[in-house]
DNA sequence: CAGGATCCAATTCGATACTG
DNA sequence: CAGTATCGAATTGGATCCTG
Protein backbone atom coordinates (compact mmCIF):
# COMPACT_ATOMS: atom_id res chain seq x y z
CA UNK A 1 0.00 0.00 0.00
CA UNK A 2 1.47 3.57 -0.68
CA UNK A 3 3.11 5.44 1.76
CA UNK A 4 1.39 7.21 4.19
CA UNK A 5 2.40 10.53 4.95
CA UNK A 6 1.01 11.92 7.54
CA UNK A 7 -0.41 15.76 7.70
CA UNK A 8 1.77 18.47 8.88
CA UNK A 9 0.79 18.98 12.53
CA UNK A 10 -0.59 22.68 13.19
CA UNK A 11 1.86 23.38 15.91
CA UNK A 12 0.67 26.83 17.06
CA UNK A 13 2.30 28.94 18.73
CA UNK A 14 1.20 29.15 22.41
CA UNK A 15 -2.65 29.93 22.99
CA UNK A 16 -4.84 32.04 24.29
CA UNK A 17 -4.47 34.58 26.89
CA UNK A 18 -1.20 36.45 27.69
CA UNK A 19 -0.53 33.57 29.82
CA UNK A 20 1.58 32.32 26.53
CA UNK A 21 3.61 35.25 25.96
CA UNK A 22 4.71 35.27 29.09
CA UNK A 23 5.21 31.23 29.68
CA UNK A 24 7.20 31.47 26.28
CA UNK A 25 9.47 33.28 28.55
CA UNK A 26 9.39 31.49 31.73
CA UNK A 27 8.19 28.05 31.11
CA UNK A 28 11.26 25.99 30.03
CA UNK A 29 13.22 23.98 32.78
CA UNK A 30 14.97 26.27 35.03
CA UNK A 31 14.11 29.52 33.82
CA UNK A 32 12.36 31.09 36.46
CA UNK A 33 15.55 29.69 38.80
CA UNK A 34 17.94 31.72 36.67
CA UNK A 35 15.94 34.60 36.51
CA UNK A 36 15.50 34.37 40.83
CA UNK A 37 19.04 34.20 40.95
CA UNK A 38 20.05 36.70 39.19
CA UNK A 39 17.24 39.38 40.37
CA UNK A 40 19.58 40.30 43.65
CA UNK A 41 22.40 41.32 41.10
CA UNK A 42 24.58 40.33 38.17
CA UNK A 43 26.30 36.58 38.27
CA UNK A 44 29.14 34.90 36.90
CA UNK A 45 28.29 31.26 35.23
CA UNK A 46 30.20 29.55 38.19
CA UNK A 47 28.39 31.19 40.99
CA UNK A 48 24.94 30.28 39.51
CA UNK A 49 25.71 26.56 38.89
CA UNK A 50 27.22 26.66 42.26
CA UNK A 51 23.31 28.15 43.44
CA UNK A 52 21.59 25.89 41.22
CA UNK A 53 23.71 22.50 41.92
CA UNK A 54 21.49 20.77 40.31
CA UNK A 55 21.75 22.25 36.96
CA UNK A 56 23.91 21.14 34.07
CA UNK A 57 26.15 23.60 32.37
CA UNK A 58 24.48 22.39 28.79
CA UNK A 59 21.35 23.42 30.83
CA UNK A 60 22.33 26.92 32.46
CA UNK A 61 24.07 27.70 28.61
CA UNK A 62 21.44 27.13 26.84
CA UNK A 63 18.74 29.20 29.40
CA UNK A 64 21.23 31.64 29.41
CA UNK A 65 21.58 32.21 25.49
CA UNK A 66 17.53 31.68 25.47
CA UNK A 67 16.80 34.49 27.90
CA UNK A 68 20.04 36.71 26.25
CA UNK A 69 18.23 36.20 23.19
CA UNK A 70 14.69 37.17 24.09
CA UNK A 71 16.18 40.28 26.05
CA UNK A 72 16.23 39.62 29.30
CA UNK A 73 19.29 38.81 30.59
CA UNK A 74 22.50 40.89 29.34
CA UNK A 75 26.18 39.21 29.25
CA UNK A 76 28.57 41.77 29.87
CA UNK A 77 32.20 40.84 29.96
CA UNK A 78 34.19 42.16 32.52
CA UNK A 79 37.73 42.94 31.86
CA UNK A 80 39.54 41.51 34.42
CA UNK A 81 42.66 38.52 34.38
CA UNK A 82 41.29 36.65 33.20
CA UNK A 83 38.53 38.36 31.59
CA UNK A 84 34.87 36.76 32.67
CA UNK A 85 31.55 37.36 31.92
CA UNK A 86 28.49 38.27 34.18
CA UNK A 87 25.05 38.24 33.56
CA UNK A 88 22.13 40.58 34.69
CA UNK A 89 18.82 41.08 34.08
CA UNK A 90 17.97 43.76 32.00
CA UNK A 91 14.72 46.23 32.35
CA UNK A 92 12.43 43.66 30.52
CA UNK A 93 14.31 40.68 32.83
CA UNK A 94 13.16 42.98 35.96
CA UNK A 95 9.77 43.50 34.64
CA UNK A 96 9.31 39.42 35.03
CA UNK A 97 10.13 39.87 38.63
CA UNK A 98 6.23 40.33 39.85
CA UNK A 99 5.42 37.01 38.25
CA UNK A 100 8.56 35.23 39.59
CA UNK A 101 7.96 36.10 42.92
CA UNK A 102 4.56 35.56 42.79
CA UNK A 103 5.46 32.10 41.92
CA UNK A 104 7.93 31.50 44.61
CA UNK A 105 5.60 32.89 46.91
CA UNK A 106 2.92 30.32 45.88
CA UNK A 107 5.57 27.54 45.19
CA UNK A 108 6.73 28.04 49.33
CA UNK A 109 3.30 27.58 50.38
CA UNK A 110 2.63 24.43 48.16
CA UNK A 111 5.36 23.24 49.54
CA UNK A 112 4.36 23.64 53.35
CA UNK A 113 1.20 22.40 52.71
CA UNK A 114 2.33 19.39 50.65
CA UNK A 115 5.14 18.62 53.23
CA UNK A 116 6.36 17.48 49.90
CA UNK A 117 9.71 16.77 48.30
CA UNK A 118 13.11 18.46 48.54
CA UNK A 119 14.21 20.75 46.03
CA UNK A 120 17.65 21.95 45.33
CA UNK A 121 18.10 25.70 44.84
CA UNK B 1 22.92 51.56 25.73
CA UNK B 2 26.77 50.92 26.37
CA UNK B 3 27.68 48.83 28.77
CA UNK B 4 25.59 48.27 31.40
CA UNK B 5 26.99 50.22 35.09
CA UNK B 6 28.18 47.31 37.09
CA UNK B 7 27.09 47.10 40.25
CA UNK B 8 28.41 44.38 42.53
CA UNK B 9 27.11 40.92 42.27
CA UNK B 10 24.41 39.49 44.98
CA UNK B 11 27.01 38.58 47.78
CA UNK B 12 23.84 37.43 49.36
CA UNK B 13 21.82 35.36 46.28
CA UNK B 14 18.55 34.72 47.27
CA UNK B 15 17.70 31.59 49.58
CA UNK B 16 16.42 28.49 47.71
CA UNK B 17 13.55 28.87 45.73
CA UNK B 18 10.49 26.87 45.45
CA UNK B 19 10.04 27.78 41.58
CA UNK B 20 10.01 24.03 41.06
CA UNK B 21 7.47 23.23 43.40
CA UNK B 22 4.94 25.31 41.58
CA UNK B 23 6.16 25.18 38.52
CA UNK B 24 5.28 21.61 38.42
CA UNK B 25 1.91 22.52 38.65
CA UNK B 26 2.10 25.61 36.28
CA UNK B 27 4.79 24.50 34.26
CA UNK B 28 2.88 22.31 31.30
CA UNK B 29 1.27 23.81 28.13
CA UNK B 30 -2.07 24.52 29.04
CA UNK B 31 -2.04 24.71 32.25
CA UNK B 32 -2.34 28.02 33.56
CA UNK B 33 -4.80 28.91 30.97
CA UNK B 34 -6.71 26.67 32.39
CA UNK B 35 -6.68 27.45 35.84
CA UNK B 36 -6.64 31.37 34.68
CA UNK B 37 -10.56 30.78 32.63
CA UNK B 38 -11.65 28.34 36.08
CA UNK B 39 -11.12 31.48 38.02
CA UNK B 40 -14.13 32.95 36.90
CA UNK B 41 -15.89 30.57 38.17
CA UNK B 42 -16.65 26.23 37.57
CA UNK B 43 -17.21 25.78 33.96
CA UNK B 44 -17.55 22.65 31.86
CA UNK B 45 -15.80 21.00 29.49
CA UNK B 46 -17.20 22.21 26.47
CA UNK B 47 -17.36 25.83 27.42
CA UNK B 48 -13.16 25.66 28.18
CA UNK B 49 -12.55 24.35 25.19
CA UNK B 50 -14.88 27.22 23.62
CA UNK B 51 -12.51 29.61 25.89
CA UNK B 52 -9.83 27.93 24.33
CA UNK B 53 -10.04 27.26 20.66
CA UNK B 54 -6.77 25.74 19.88
CA UNK B 55 -6.73 22.99 22.43
CA UNK B 56 -7.48 19.68 21.48
CA UNK B 57 -9.52 17.31 23.69
CA UNK B 58 -6.85 15.51 24.69
CA UNK B 59 -5.18 17.82 26.37
CA UNK B 60 -7.89 19.24 27.90
CA UNK B 61 -8.97 16.61 29.83
CA UNK B 62 -5.30 15.45 30.57
CA UNK B 63 -4.79 18.56 31.99
CA UNK B 64 -7.74 18.79 33.71
CA UNK B 65 -7.02 15.22 35.17
CA UNK B 66 -3.60 16.05 36.17
CA UNK B 67 -4.69 19.10 37.72
CA UNK B 68 -7.34 17.09 40.01
CA UNK B 69 -4.62 14.76 40.73
CA UNK B 70 -2.93 17.45 42.42
CA UNK B 71 -6.38 18.71 44.35
CA UNK B 72 -5.88 21.87 42.35
CA UNK B 73 -9.46 20.94 40.27
CA UNK B 74 -12.19 19.82 41.66
CA UNK B 75 -14.85 18.07 39.05
CA UNK B 76 -18.06 18.03 40.56
CA UNK B 77 -21.22 16.30 39.06
CA UNK B 78 -24.45 18.30 38.48
CA UNK B 79 -27.52 16.83 38.87
CA UNK B 80 -29.60 17.78 36.01
CA UNK B 81 -30.93 16.02 33.09
CA UNK B 82 -28.63 15.07 31.24
CA UNK B 83 -25.96 15.24 34.48
CA UNK B 84 -23.13 16.62 33.80
CA UNK B 85 -20.02 17.86 35.09
CA UNK B 86 -18.54 21.13 35.77
CA UNK B 87 -14.98 21.68 37.26
CA UNK B 88 -14.06 24.91 39.49
CA UNK B 89 -11.12 25.77 41.55
CA UNK B 90 -10.59 24.04 44.59
CA UNK B 91 -8.84 25.89 47.99
CA UNK B 92 -5.68 25.51 46.83
CA UNK B 93 -6.31 26.41 43.34
CA UNK B 94 -7.31 29.74 44.49
CA UNK B 95 -3.68 29.91 46.13
CA UNK B 96 -2.68 30.05 42.83
CA UNK B 97 -4.15 32.71 41.21
CA UNK B 98 -1.81 35.19 42.46
CA UNK B 99 0.97 33.98 40.46
CA UNK B 100 -1.50 33.40 37.35
CA UNK B 101 -2.61 37.19 37.53
CA UNK B 102 1.11 38.23 37.85
CA UNK B 103 1.56 35.71 34.70
CA UNK B 104 -0.83 37.51 32.83
CA UNK B 105 -0.15 40.87 33.71
CA UNK B 106 3.22 40.34 32.90
CA UNK B 107 2.69 39.04 29.43
CA UNK B 108 0.30 41.84 28.54
CA UNK B 109 3.23 44.28 29.23
CA UNK B 110 5.31 41.77 27.23
CA UNK B 111 3.13 41.51 24.37
CA UNK B 112 2.59 45.83 24.01
CA UNK B 113 6.80 45.89 24.74
CA UNK B 114 7.25 43.36 21.58
CA UNK B 115 3.92 44.35 19.73
CA UNK B 116 4.08 41.06 19.00
CA UNK B 117 1.72 37.78 18.05
CA UNK B 118 -2.00 37.99 18.48
CA UNK B 119 -3.84 36.08 21.13
CA UNK B 120 -6.81 36.30 21.90
CA UNK B 121 -8.78 36.96 26.16
C1' DC C 1 36.75 27.52 35.09
C1' DA C 2 33.36 28.87 31.09
C1' DG C 3 30.95 26.99 27.60
C1' DG C 4 30.00 24.51 23.01
C1' DA C 5 28.88 20.03 20.43
C1' DT C 6 26.84 15.46 20.21
C1' DC C 7 24.19 11.67 21.34
C1' DC C 8 20.09 9.80 23.21
C1' DA C 9 16.10 8.47 26.51
C1' DA C 10 12.10 10.43 28.06
C1' DT C 11 8.40 13.41 27.80
C1' DT C 12 5.10 16.32 25.41
C1' DC C 13 1.39 17.30 22.66
C1' DG C 14 -1.28 17.34 18.14
C1' DA C 15 -4.08 14.70 15.02
C1' DT C 16 -7.23 11.16 14.47
C1' DA C 17 -10.47 7.91 15.62
C1' DC C 18 -13.57 5.85 18.85
C1' DT C 19 -17.24 5.38 22.85
C1' DG C 20 -21.36 6.44 25.78
C1' DC D 1 -21.79 16.86 23.73
C1' DA D 2 -18.05 14.82 27.07
C1' DG D 3 -14.44 12.39 27.10
C1' DT D 4 -10.80 8.29 26.12
C1' DA D 5 -7.25 5.51 23.33
C1' DT D 6 -3.64 5.16 20.18
C1' DC D 7 0.06 6.82 17.25
C1' DG D 8 4.01 9.30 16.30
C1' DA D 9 6.50 13.83 15.36
C1' DA D 10 8.89 17.12 17.76
C1' DT D 11 10.92 18.91 21.77
C1' DT D 12 13.23 18.38 26.06
C1' DG D 13 16.98 17.99 29.01
C1' DG D 14 20.63 14.84 31.02
C1' DA D 15 25.19 12.71 30.36
C1' DT D 16 29.43 12.96 28.27
C1' DC D 17 33.18 14.58 25.83
C1' DC D 18 35.76 18.55 23.89
C1' DT D 19 37.69 23.25 23.82
C1' DG D 20 40.34 27.59 25.05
Amino acid sequence: MALKIRKNRAKNPPPTCAVGTCMQVLGKAWTPNVIWYLSAGPRRFGELRHDMPQISAKMLSERLRDLESKGVVERCVVPSSPPSAEYGLTELGLELMPAIEAIVAVGKRLKERMGQAAEAA
